[in-house]
DNA sequence: GAGTTTGAAACT
DNA sequence: CAGTTTCAAACTC
C-alpha cells in the first residue's frame, strides 16, 4: 500500500517559524527544502523527480549516493564515511524487524552514519516527512531526500537498545558538562525545533539521542540550516548560550561560596512558577547559576542564588553596601530592582538590553564546543575590528556583540584603544545549558556590567536605534 | 517504565 | 503582546 495516496496516513505541519512544511506520511520520508544553501539534490521522491535514480544525484559539495552497511555494524566511523555526509537516510519510519528482508537488498542501506549521526536509532513512529522551505523568493533550490526503506529497516535493532537505555542515557547526558554528549528525546519537533536540546545547540543528534522523525543530522544539513536561520531570524538570541559570564573580577562571588558568581547568570532567566528554581525545570538552577532579576520566577529559593541576589550592574554595588548591613527582604529587592531598572531603562538601554541583543550571535558561536558546535562560528574578529573608535564602539556595542558592550564599557572607562584585548576578554560564556532562549526581556539587567552602575554617568546610547536583526545589521556594520 | 508535572518554545 | 497550546525534560510513583 503507498502510503502516501493515504490522506490518514500523513500529516502535515506547517512550521510558522521557519516557514516549512513538515509532512509526515506513513510510508515515506521527504524532505522538500528550499532552504537558504540548498542548490543540492539528494535523494529523490521518485514521484517528484520521475526516473531519476537516488544514487545519481550528487550534492554540490558532497557525494550522494549509497553504500553498504552490515547490518550488524552501525558505527562507522565518520573517517570511514568521508564526505559523504549528504546522503539518503532517514530513521523516521521504525519498521518491523518482520519487515526486513535482509537477503534481499533492504540490507543495502542508504544510512547515515556519519559523524555523530552515526548508529542513530530508528524512529518507531517516524513518518515520512517533506519539509519545504520558502523564504520571499529567496531560495530556488530544494532539497529532496527520499527515504529508502531498507534504511529504515535496518536502524530498528539500533533502536531497541537505543530505546531500553533512553532514560538512563537522558539523564547521563544532561548531568554531562557539554554538548558532547547531549541528547534529546525529541518525537514530534523532528528536533527541528528549540525543543530539541541538540537542535538548539546547533549540533546534530547524535547516536546518543533517542529522538523519533529526526532531521537535525548531516543528511540534511540544508534543512537543518534552513530552519535554523529562520529560527534565528525570529529570534537571533535563539541559539546564544543561556548562561553567561560577563567579564569583571573573578572574585565577584559575593559572600556565600554556595552562590555562582554575580556576573555568571542565565541571559533570560527563568519563568519558574511552582518549582521555586529548586529542580532542573528551572533553566537557572539546571544551568547551576542563580536567579537572577532577568528572572520572572516566583518564590525563587534558587540554591545557586535567588533572584535577589543579582542586580543589575547599576545596583549590584550598591547592593553589596547593602549586604554588609544585612539581607533585603525580597519583595525589598525587587522593588528596589525596580525603581533602578525604570530608572534606566528611560534612558537608555539597559545592560541586558545589551546583552540580549542579536548581537550576542557572533561572540557565542565561539564558545560552543568546537567538537559539537556544527556551524563555523562566526567571525569574533568582525567583533573587535569594528571597535576602532569610541563612536563606532558604542554602535556596536548597541548593534552587534555583547562581548562589546563590555568593551564600550572598558573604553568609556579608559578611552582606550585597545578594543580588541578589551572585548576578548569579556563576555564568556562558560555553558550552553540549557538551549531555550524564548524571552528577550529587554528592560531587566542580569549580567551587565553597565558603565553607567559603575560610573553614574549617561552613555550616548539612547539615540541608538533597538536591535537589528543580526544577520543583517551585522553584516551591514562597517569593517 | 508509565504517568505526571513543569516551564520553555511555539502558536494564535 | 498576552493567552494558549505544544513539546520535551524532569520528576514521581
Amino acid at each position: 500500500m503507498d502510503q502516501r495516496t493515504s490522506e490518514d496516513s500523513q500529516t502535515k505541519e506547517f512550521d510558522g517559524p521557519t516557514g516549512c512544511y513538515i509532512q509526515s506520511a506513513a510510508d515515506d520520508t521527504h524532505v522538500h527544502c528550499a532552504g537558504a544553501a540548498a542548490g543540492v539534490v539528494m535523494n529523490h521522491d521518485p514521484e517528484m523527480l520521475p526516473g531519476v535514480n537516488q544514487s545519481q544525484l550528487v550534492s554540490n559539495e558532497y557525494l550522494v549516493g549509497t553504500f553498504e552497511v552490515p547490518s550488524d555494524n552501525m558505527a562507522l566511523s565518520d573517517h570511514q564515511c568521508g564526505g559523504m555526509h549528504r546522503r539518503n537516510l532517514f530513521n523516521e519510519k521504525a519498521r518491523t524487524t518482520s519487515d526486513m528482508s535482509p537477503q534481499s537488498g533492504s540490507n543495502l542501506r542508504h544510512a547515515n552514519i556519519c559523524g555523530d549521526t552515526y548508529a542513530k536509532p530508528p524512529q518507531p513512529s517516524a513518518p515520512a516527512t517533506i519539509v519545504s522551505c520558502s523564504e520571499k523568493g529567496r531560495y530556488s533550490s530544494e532539497v529532496y531526500i527520499h527515504d529508502d526503506h531498507s534504511t529504515q529497516k535496518t536502524m530498528s535493532n539500533a533502536a531497541e537498545s537505543s530505546q531500553e537505555s533512553h532514560k538512563k542515557k537522558r539523564r547521563k547526558v544532561q548531568d554531562g558538562d557539554g554538548d558532547s554528549c547531549r541528547s534529546c528525546s525529541c518525537k514530534k519537533s523532528k528536533c527541528l525545533k528549540l525543543y530539541c536540546a541538540c537542535f538548539a545547540a546547533k549540533v546534530y543528534c547524535s547516536g546518543l539521542c533517542s529522538c523519533q522523525g529526526c532531521l537535525n543530522n548531516h543528511t540534511n544539513e540544508e534543512t537543518v540550516s534552513c530552519i535554523r536561520q529562520r529560527t534565528e531570524s525570529r529570534n537571533p538570541l535563539a541559539f546564544a548560550p543561556t548562561v553567561t559570564h560577563a567579564c569583571g573580577s573573578g572574585s565577584d562571588f559575593g559572600d556565600d561560596s554556595n552562590k555562582t558568581p554575580a556576573l555568571v547568570r542565565h541571559k533570560r532567566g527563568c519563568n519558574c512558577r511552582k518549582s521555586s528554581c529548586l529542580k532542573k525545570y528551572c533553566e537557572c538552577f539546571q544551568s547551576g547559576v542563580g536567579c537572577s532579576i532577568s528572572c520572572r520566577c516566583q518564590s525563587c529559593k534558587n540554591s545557586f542564588g535567588k533572584r535577589e541576589g543579582v542586580l543589575p550592574l547599576a545596583t549590584e554595588k550598591m547592593e553589596k553596601g547593602a549586604k554588609a548591613k544585612g539581607t533585603h527582604s525580597k519583595e525589598d529587592k525587587l522593588a528596589f530592582d525596580k525603581q533602578h531598572v525604570v530608572g534606566q531603562s528611560g534612558d537608555l538601554p539597559s545592560t541586558e538590553n545589551l546583552f540580549a541583543a542579536p548581537s550576542l550571535e557572533p561572540c557565542r558561536s565561539s564558545i560552543v564546543h568546537p567538537s559539537t558546535y556544527s556551524e563555523p562560528p562566526l567571525s569574533t574578529t568582525r567583533c573587535s575590528s569594528q571597535l576602532h573608535n569610541s563612536q563606532s564602539l558604542i554602535k556596536a556595542d548597541i548593534l552587534l556583540s555583547p562581548f562589546e558592550t563590555c568593551a564600550a564599557e572598558k573604553i568609556l572607562k579608559y578611552n582606550s584603544s585597545n578594543i580588541q584585548e578589551v572585548s576578548s576578554s569579556c563576555i564568556t560564556s562558560i555553558k550552553v545549558v540549557s538551549p531555550n532562549k524564548k524571552r528577550v526581556s529587554p528592560l531587566h539587567t542580569g549580567i551587565g556590567l553597565s558603565p553607567i552602575g559603575r560610573s553614574g554617568r549617561k552613555l550616548v546610547l539612547k539615540s541608538i536605534p533597538s536591535f537589528p536583526s543580526l544577520t543583517g545589521d551585522a553584516d551591514n556594520e562597517p569593517r
